[in-house]
DNA sequence: TATCCATAGTTAGTTAAGCTAACTTATTCT
DNA sequence: AGAATAAGTTAGCTTAACTAACTATGGATA
């Protein structure tokens, strides 16, 4: 959707097409530092993240697709392999029998809670090389990612995951 | 109590595991807003990211592998998809039979250079949306971001991409 | 100089994580 | 009751990682 500059692309013409590219190369690197996280331990980052809104108790898959930003398949797929770790469990949803509920199961929790303690501690770890300023700049920037973040607050009205393929 | 502010002794114990937490999850959204505008578009981050390091010339396999922070596998396996989408060319390299030297072509040069611009523009868009407040906490965060996201200044003196697999 | 080791890339095979399309089973709505 | 919708799964494909094993070239050194 080309939509002609109309109104508020004047607001677009000065520094924020800078900070744009800052934040983008920001933000990969960003990524590359969570990876690099990644590795000594059991899981990725995806698994963290689902595991992670399973604390609470169970979630349909459905509600997992949104919160991730995946199709359905997605889910299914990823579930499936958090349960051959036998790191959660489905469960029949009794208000609704086509509905799965998705669980953690008991290593499943005591892995996750390891996992985050873990990673936590790592990343205070690097925090700690930071003066009080520069933790400062980060601590008010946190809330103002979010909210660029958040599905509402980002862009994107649908949500529309990914292109998947497109070869040309 | 608690809140010991003598600073630097222990200085793990404090604040930063709270920031470390929300950094993480913060992080974690910043992907999913990276991913979120990789639709719409023929190119996927880590193609861009690819191709960004190629504007100024041939650059080797090895160095791509390491700047984009995996093996040198994976950067054979991306250059050549790209190159069957006729965005990137092999050369072989004059000051070294073995090495390669991978060029943008003509078109990958155009490709690359409207996807930047738009996707800069996309941000904008975003960044439109903040007050002046929160657009300056952005800015003062940027350059702590890159700090921490640095091999050097983040964490892991080895570089040691992903486990890959390990399955149990 | 001839051998030996290190370096640059590629190939093969595996996994994780995405996607779409098509399908089954329940639920809901008219 | 019958049609439409919603929840999940299955199948098949792509991108992006990895390791292990290989080829070929470049350097070192005995």
């Amino acid at each position: 959707m080309d939509k002609t500059p109309d109104v508020e692309s004047q607001s677009l013409g000065r520094a924020p097409l800078e900070s744009a590219e800052k934040l983008r190369t920001a933000l990969r690197h960003g990524v590359f530092f969570l990876r690099r996280m990644d590795n000594t331990r059991e899981l990725t980052s995806q698994q963290i993240s689902l595991m992670s809104m399973l604390t609470d108790g169970g979630v349909r898959m459905t509600t997992i697709a949104a919160n991730l930003g995946v199709r359905t398949p997605t889910a299914t797929q990823s579930v499936d392999r958090l349960m051959k770790s036998g790191l959660v469990e489905r469960q029949p949803d009794p208000a609704d029998a086509r509905a799965v509920l998705v669980k953690l199961t008991r290593r499943g929790h005591n892995v996750i809670a390891a996992e985050d303690r873990h990673r936590n501690e790592v990343v205070a770890k690097v925090l700690a090389r930071l003066d009080d300023k520069e933790l400062a700049a980060l601590d008010a920037a946190m809330p103002v990612l979010e909210k660029l973040a958040s599905p509402r607050g980002g862009m994107t009205g649908e949500h529309q995951p990914r292109p998947g393929v497109r070869r040309d």
